[in-house]
DNA sequence: CCCTTCCTCGCTTTTACCTCA
DNA sequence: TCTGAGGTAAAAGCGAGGAAG
């Protein structure tokens, strides 16, 4: 009975951690490789040296020893030891690093490996194979952690690269607002100074005015009405009606913002003549170069939408998948 | 093409062990 | 110090599906 005394080796843990019968034909046959090798696998190989020497360090494996000595030296006797149902018993700190070890080496089993690796570690060639299944289980459970971390930290960055550039935007937004303003009430000081004729009022002089989205803007509240109103009733634009039937709710001010931002980066307009004026005006009215209409009509929503800084969707995409 | 065997995988259950009140 | 509840990690069970003979 000394196998069953205080000084257990790995055949004897191998007993009494693998009394169940095994499932299949190949594992009874590795039962009986495992319980018909003499000397303790242990001490068999040179790893298992190494491996024999670590024992005793740590507190697990002497939990593990000690439970195995229980059932040896305690009050159950030796056909309890090997009839009681079996328990579960954890592998080793010695055994998951040698284990560990392998898996690092290659994480999936040949049979012949697992044979080996059974037969060093004292274990059911099973067990060895349930344990690779679990790690690679943990392991890809790691890994999808670690991919969860990544995109997240990728979501976060964008995130507040997203808050800075829509920062960014309004602030642009607000300069280019408070400019237009700036350009509203200068040209009501040159509509003043000049005599109101009708002959030298031409379309092209009209146009800003007219295109002059403050002008619509229920969000300016220093409205110049009288102006609006002045050339309202002479020069409505087709324009506005066009934009109204889409701008229904009266909120699309803003859509027209680069219109008067063009007339805001205007060098000095008092620096030109009145044709070269007309011209520039001119150029700088036309629709081209500026956003398609879709935009004009989503540029509101995009803005309540506040994850596109107001760009189109089709922008949106391409420009996002730039990162 | 079908059947059997073996293996892996994903999910679940069971058990050992730890912590804390 | 002991004990029981609760939580967690790991070993093992189970069924599905693929590969090979």
């Amino acid at each position: 009975m000394e196998g069953c005394g205080g000084n257990i080796t790995g055949t004897s843990s191998v007993l009494l951690q693998n009394e169940r019968l095994p499932c299949s034909s190949h594992e009874a046959l590795d039962s009986l490789w495992i319980s018909n090798s003499s000397p303790p696998p242990f001490h068999g190989s040179t790893s298992m040296v190494k491996f024999g020497d670590a024992r005793g360090e740590n507190t697990r494996e002497k939990t593990f020893f000690a439970q195995s000595d229980k059932g040896y030296d305690g009050s159950e006797s030796y056909d309890n030891c090997f009839h009681q149902p079996e328990k579960k018993r954890r592998l080793t700190a010695e055994q998951v690093q040698f284990l560990e070890r392998s898996f690092e080496l290659e994480n999936k089993l040949d049979p012949e490996r697992k044979v080996q690796l059974a037969k060093d570690l004292s274990l059911q060639p099973r067990q060895v194979a349930i344990w690779f299944q679990n790690r690679r289980a943990r392991y890809k459970t790691k890994q999808l952690e670690k991919e969860y971390d990544c995109l997240k930290s990728s979501y976060d960055k964008l995130r507040a690269d997203y808050d800075t550039l829509f920062k960014e935007n309004e602030s642009l937004k607000n300069e280019v607002h408070s400019l237009a303003e700036k350009l509203v009430q200068r040209e009501r000081g040159k509509a003043k100074s000049e005599p109101l004729d009708s002959s030298t009022i031409s379309p092209l002089n009209a146009e800003p005015q007219k295109a002059n989205p403050i002008a619509l803007s229920p969000n300016v509240p220093e409205m110049p009405v009288s102006v609006k109103q002045e050339d309202a009733s002479s020069a409505k634009s087709d324009v506005f009606d066009s934009d109204s039937s889409h701008c229904t709710d009266g909120n699309h001010s803003s859509l027209m913002v680069p219109d008067d931002s063009s007339h805001v980066f205007e060098p000095e307009l008092s620096d030109f003549s009145q044709d070269e004026d007309d011209s520039l005006s001119r150029s700088l009215l036309q629709p081209t170069g500026f956003p398609p209409k879709l935009e004009y009509e989503c540029y509101n929503d995009l803005q309540c939408n506040s994850g596109n800084l107001g760009f189109s969707i089709e922008d949106q995409s391409t420009w996002f998948w730039a990162y």
